[in-house]
DNA sequence: ATTATAGTTGAACAACCGTTCAACTGTCAA
DNA sequence: TTGACAGTTGAACGGTTGTTCAACTATAAT
């Protein structure tokens, strides 16, 4: 069953009749990758990490130490964090120490505190 | 019930034996409002309606029919684009323009999009 | 070999999120 | 004043997400 009111209509007003600038959208695919790398900024528990790791390269359990969480959430949350490429980590022995991937990762953060003091 | 496997231990690795960083963590209100903020990007639809008005303001009716969607589920996310403070927006009449607030955000986009395509 | 520790992983659960649907407000024109 | 249109809003539905739990691997020490 077909509801109208979800079917945009052209609109008549003058900002939509009148001559405006053509906008174009990008391939779907684009912003759906784009959403995805920012959504990963979007809990406070990465955020600490993302933080904390911008101070110090870290292994898992002095993050969990730091956070007061378990290994296995902040293992998740690494993971995660690895599989969007915003951290990167090495291996030695047992031990697995984390690290930012690039610079893009403290400039977003700097930006998005920027827009909250303000 | 507490289950031992959830609460951190001092890890007795060199990582955290060892003398390292004092890492001090901030309230915890301050991550989530920045995650609460980062959330707002984390989504395509958002992102889409982000890119259009930095292009041009437009009311909700050209940002409908742009994107294929109904004016309902526009207006919502407009609505939360507003509450966070990333759309301003004007009355004309029957019409509401929207346009970006300030200049974070196409900073954050254009950061965004450079860590995608590398 | 046995035990302890660092870390990972998958399933499950509750909380959250995006769209739809329906009903509504306010403005404008006939 | 009636109807049409731009836009908003709240409830509801299904899909997603963050943490927990339990079981697991791998490395190191006794």
């Amino acid at each position: 069953m077909i509801n109208m009111a979800d079917i945009p209509t052209k609109c008549t007003e003058a900002c939509c009749t009148g001559p405006r600038v053509e906008l174009q959208l990008r391939p779907e695919e684009e912003y759906i990758q784009l959403a995805a790398f920012y959504k990963v900024f979007g809990d406070p528990t990465r955020l600490k990490i993302l933080w904390a790791l911008d101070e110090s390269e870290l292994c898992v359990c002095a993050i969990a130490e730091l956070l007061s969480m378990s290994k296995s959430a902040v293992s998740h949350q690494l993971a995660y964090l690895r599989q969007n490429r915003l951290v990167s980590f090495r291996r030695e022995g047992k031990t697995a120490y984390y690290r930012l991937a690039d610079d893009h990762i403290k400039m977003i953060l700097d930006a998005g505190t920027d827009h909250i003091n303000e």
